[in-house]
DNA sequence: TTGCAAAACGGAGAGTGTCTCCGTATAGTT
DNA sequence: AACTATACGGAGACACTCTCCGTTTTGCAA
C-alpha cells in the first residue's frame, strides 16, 4: 500500500469514529465522512466497500479489552453470581460504547459472513470461559451463544433507549440471577 | 371521510400488512406498498404521513390480545414462576409477530411521541397486573418498564437473527428465574 | 534525476428510497 | 345537472449508497 492510501485510510477511520461515536451509525452519511476526511466518495469506498465495513474497522480492537474484562471477572475473590455479573457488565459496557452497535453485533451472532463476525466469536470464546470457570454454579444448558443473546438484548435496549447505567445494571442483575443455578 | 378513500385506506393498510408481515418493515418500500395497493404515492403519504405511521395502522390492536393473555396467565393453576414465564412467552410472542415490530416498539419504550406510544402503555399496563397479581413472588424493585425492556430485548435478538422458539423459551426462562423472588 | 506503470485519486452520475406539490378527477350535496 | 370540497396520481425534489472513468500521484528502476 501507497503512502498516500495508508494516510488516507487511517484518517477515513479516524474522522468515522468520532463522527458515529456521537451521531450513531445510521445518522452519518457516507457522503459526510468522506467530506470530514477531505477525500473523494470513490477513495472512501475504495477503503471501505461497504458503509459496514467501515464501521467494522472504527470499532477497535476488541480482542485485547474482552479477554481483559473476562481474566478481571474470573480473577475476583466473590461467589460465582459476583463474578457473572462483573463479565456481563463489562460485555454490555462494550456493545453500548459506541451508538448503534450493540444491535449490529448482536444481530450477527450465527452469522459468519458479517463484517462483524470476528468480533462475535470473540464474545462467544470468552462466554466459554467464564462458563468453564463457573461450571457447576451456572443453571444447566448455558451456552455462549445464549449468553451473547441475552446480554445482546439488554444492550440493544440500553444503547436505542438511551438508559443510565442504573437501569441497565437492574437489568443485568436479572439476567445474571436467571443463569446461575437455583 | 369519502367512500373511495375509505376504500383505498382500508387497502393500503391490508396491502402493507402481507408486505410487512414477510418482508419486515425495512425491506418494503413505500413505492412497493403503493403500486401493490394500486394507489399513487400522494395518495398513500396523504393516509399515512410517514412510513411509521403506516406501520402503526398494521398493527393489528393490541389492547384486547394483550388483555387476553395476562389474564390467560394470571388464571392458571401454576406456581408464580409458570404464570410470569406465560405471560412472558405471550409477550415476546406478540413483539415478534411481524418482522421488526420487536425493535421498534421496544425502542418506543418512554417515549410519548413516538406512534407506538399507545402499543407501549397497553403493555406496562399489562405488566402492572402481573406485578399486583405475583406481588411478593418477585424479586424486590420489578416495576413494569424493567419487564419491557427484558421482554424487549429477547424479542429484539430472536426477531433479527430469527431463532426457534425453543431459543426464545430457554432465554426467557432465564429471565423468569431472575425475575422470581429467590 | 528522469521516465514509466501501477496504484490511487475525485466527483459526476446511476440507482433506490422517502416524501411533496400541483394540475386533474371524483364523490356527495343541492 | 351543476358545483365545490375532497381525493387522486405521479413527476420531481431531496438524500443516501455505491460505481466508474479520466486524471493525478507514488514508488521503483535505469
Amino acid at each position: 500500500m501507497r503512502a498516500d492510501a495508508q494516510r488516507n485510510r487511517d484518517r477515513i477511520v479516524e474522522v468515522a469514529r468520532a463522527l458515529f461515536r456521537v451521531k450513531g451509525f445510521e445518522a452519518v452519511s457516507m457522503d459526510e465522512v468522506a467530506k470530514a476526511a477531505e477525500v473523494g466518495p470513490g477513495t472512501l469506498y475504495r477503503h471501505f466497500p461497504t458503509k459496514e465495513s467501515l464501521y467494522d474497522a472504527v470499532l477497535e480492537a476488541w480482542a485485547e479489552k474482552v479477554n481483559a474484562a473476562v481474566s478481571q471477572a474470573l480473577t475476583l475473590d466473590a461467589p460465582a453470581r459476583e463474578r457473572l455479573l462483573s463479565w456481563l457488565t463489562d460485555y454490555a459496557s462494550m456493545l453500548t460504547e459506541h451508538k448503534g452497535a450493540a444491535a449490529r453485533i448482536t444481530a450477527a451472532l450465527g452469522d459468519p459472513g458479517s463484517p462483524f463476525a470476528a468480533k462475535c466469536q470473540t464474545y462467544l470464546g470468552a462466554n466459554q470461559r467464564v462458563i468453564e470457570a463457573l461450571d457447576s454454579a451456572l443453571r444447566p444448558g448455558v451456552d455462549a451463544m445464549q449468553i451473547s443473546r441475552l446480554v445482546g438484548g439488554v444492550a440493544v435496549v440500553v444503547d436505542s433507549s438511551e438508559l443510565p447505567s442504573d437501569a441497565a445494571a437492574s437489568m443485568l442483575a436479572v439476567v445474571a440471577d436467571g443463569l446461575i443455578a437455583s
